[in-house]
DNA sequence: ATTTTGCACACTGTATACAAACTGCAATGA
DNA sequence: TCATTGCAGTTTGTATACAGTGTGCAAAAT
């Protein structure tokens, strides 16, 4: 099942979980050939790689220069934050009168997982799937296929932001229960405060982010 | 100035110029290797200038079996177009109050332009370039260049259905006086007003798209 | 006659090799 | 001293060559 088709797609996963992980800080260049070694694969599927990571905004490239990750400013984490609440609340509204039993159980399930994996010394590493993973159990029986891949393109761009406010603060737990209460206000069909709910789920999630950097910006490089 | 970098480059623009002015009809197999016969280069810059458009939506790649043109359902294109509708009337709302005469001249200047080479025998080749220049010109002052980004990935996937519809019906200067409307009421700075005007500029050239192809589909291929 | 197996062809995916562009430093000149 | 030019080293961008996978037809078997 996860074995992967080209070593290009490999590479681009692969590395896709690094950046996100935090494995480089913004603006450093990713060279081609140290990637090939690492990879033990040629610079050829290393730059379809990149290519693929430059769509999803995780890497820039510049001519004759190579690729280099990218690095947002707190404008644009906010502007990002600001779509995520213009486009989620849409699709929700569009679900929450078409939920099935089973699209609420599948959700449910997701998320008493996480909270047994939580308990027992929660891992971070994946707290970003199982939450993306919950968002679009409850945002697939809208059926907008595109507006899907949207909010997940913005939650690629502004994933690394995420985990690191979790690393930082420990706000997993609140976003646990506001999960639990999204579900609930879905179960009852309530789009206006589900969506309400939602709203301010994401919006706290950016100002903790911000936060975050802007105090980070006062202090110096502290490597 | 128009120089370009690399081939890779030059490939994917133009080809997607070619792609948006319906040279191949959707599903249909791009060989690399006839490719790069047609601009007399390496396979490789064709293969990363396919990668750059099935980001944006134009191709589709299998692994092993190559890259295909991208065919949209009805249903797709009606998504892509609420989404624009839902992106384009946020920026615009944004837009809207910080707009500076300079930017009314420019936008201004966009559409007379254009009326001109309407009346002198109009091409709709560049229609597209021009519809796009006169819509961005007026959500540039709301400075959110994710939601621009956004919105031309929209534009991008949506463009050869646009351009199928200019060709088969006139309404190119329907939507002329349309953007000359929305102009005024950016103007006055009536938002709720530009707003429901845009949304019913869109959703206009939506139907007329899906009517469209719901017509040719009843037909059997004609060629 | 229908299905199956195998093989040959075609095309994609990747490695290797080469050309071109950028970077930094050193030498030269004002 | 400071700016400028030229050169060498490094890295990217691309061409060529090879390996691997999918496709279709033909021959063989039931």
């Amino acid at each position: 099942m996860a074995t992967y088709k080209t070593r290009a797609q490999f590479v681009a996963d692969d590395l896709r979980g690094r950046i996100l992980g935090g494995e480089f800080k913004g603006g450093t260049q990713l060279r081609q050939d140290a990637l090939a070694n690492d990879y033990d694969v040629s610079r050829i599927p290393v730059r379809e790689a990149l290519l693929t990571l430059e769509s999803e905004g995780l890497v820039e490239f510049h001519a004759h220069r190579g690729a280099f990750t990218t690095e947002l400013s707190v404008a644009k984490i906010r502007e990002l934050f600001d779509l995520r609440v213009l486009l989620e609340t849409y699709v929700l509204r569009h679900a929450i009168n078409g939920l099935t039993d089973a699209d609420l159980k599948k959700a449910e399930d997701i998320l008493l997982k996480y909270d047994k994996a939580l308990n027992s010394g929660g891992d971070i590493d994946n707290w970003s799937e199982y939450n993306f993973a919950f968002h679009q159990a409850l945002y697939a029986p809208a059926e907008l296929p595109e507006t899907l891949s949207l909010i997940s393109q913005l939650n690629t761009k502004s994933d690394r932001y995420i985990r690191m406010q979790l690393v930082y603060t420990q706000e997993i737990e609140k976003a646990e229960q506001e999960h639990h209460g999204l579900l609930e206000l879905a179960r009852q069909g309530d789009a206006d405060k589900a969506c309400e709910l939602l709203k301010t789920h994401i919006q706290e999630a950016c100002e903790g982010i911000v936060a975050l950097l802007e105090e980070r910006a006062k202090q110096p490089e502290t490597s």
